[in-house]
DNA sequence: TGAACACATGAATGATTGTTCATATGTTGA
DNA sequence: TCAACATATGAACAATCATTCATGTGTTCA
């Protein structure tokens, strides 16, 4: 009585879609999430992380690092502070940017181990 | 003759920002690292991987975990392959998604700690 | 072969994003 | 206090993005 299916036999597409959806992160932390990687998703920002992660810098110093106008800079540094990546120091009229989260690193070489991985796909062989 | 200067004695523009951008990754991995990020920075796509880091699906199942149309997880799904971040395999009509890489889970590991961290520092006291 | 199914994709559209311009805030030295 | 400097921010605009709708491609079963 059993009509023959395409699925694999132990397939089954409610128990998969439950299974998938017990666990997954809740909806907060999956807002939290994109949002954290939204800040990643530009190479401009990546260049400010990737600088700070070696050196303390002034808004100044990212500007000319980037050749960036100041306030493109002071904008994208906002989005950094908000998500916790950066931390603020204040001497005389300069504010210093420092990272202020070892995951930062961590993301980044994840990425680019990734990148580099994929590169390695094409000529293999 | 040195006049007094606010910026802290070893802090040179120059050299900070010359220094910072040796250590920069080059332009094309900056640009590659950013379109990888960009697939992370989307709360729908996240849950897209953290399901299939759990279990194979095909398009149907994920349509269903995420009460998403057929259309739009597979525009998703595109760029997931295009990143190399799934792998895909064919079973009668179905096509079987699966992740192709453990940066995926190591990536969105971080970025979980990293939230939860900030979480923390709200709270903590 | 043709109908039904599963998935992919092009075009269009509303929403989001990065930059610029103008201006505001905060600090220093006089 | 004021001028000069360093940084932050609001508004506006072009570019990019996620979804929808319509349709195309590939597979199975009869």
């Amino acid at each position: 009585m059993e009509k023959k299916n395409p699925i694999p036999a132990e397939h089954n597409h409610q128990k998969t879609a439950d299974f998938a959806r017990s666990h997954l992160p809740n909806e907060d932390d999956l807002f939290e999430l994109a949002e954290l990687f939204k800040v990643f998703s530009d190479s401009t920002r990546i260049r400010v992380m990737c600088a700070l992660s070696k050196t303390e810098m002034c808004v100044y110093d990212i500007a000319e690092l980037l050749g960036a106008s100041q306030s493109a800079v002071s904008h994208q540094l906002r989005l950094l502070r908000a998500s916790h990546l950066v931390r603020t120091r204040r001497d005389g009229k300069n504010m210093f940017y420092a990272l202020d989260d070892d995951h930062v690193d961590a993301i980044i070489s994840m990425g680019l181990e990734h990148i580099r991985h994929t590169k390695g796909e094409k000529d293999n062989g």
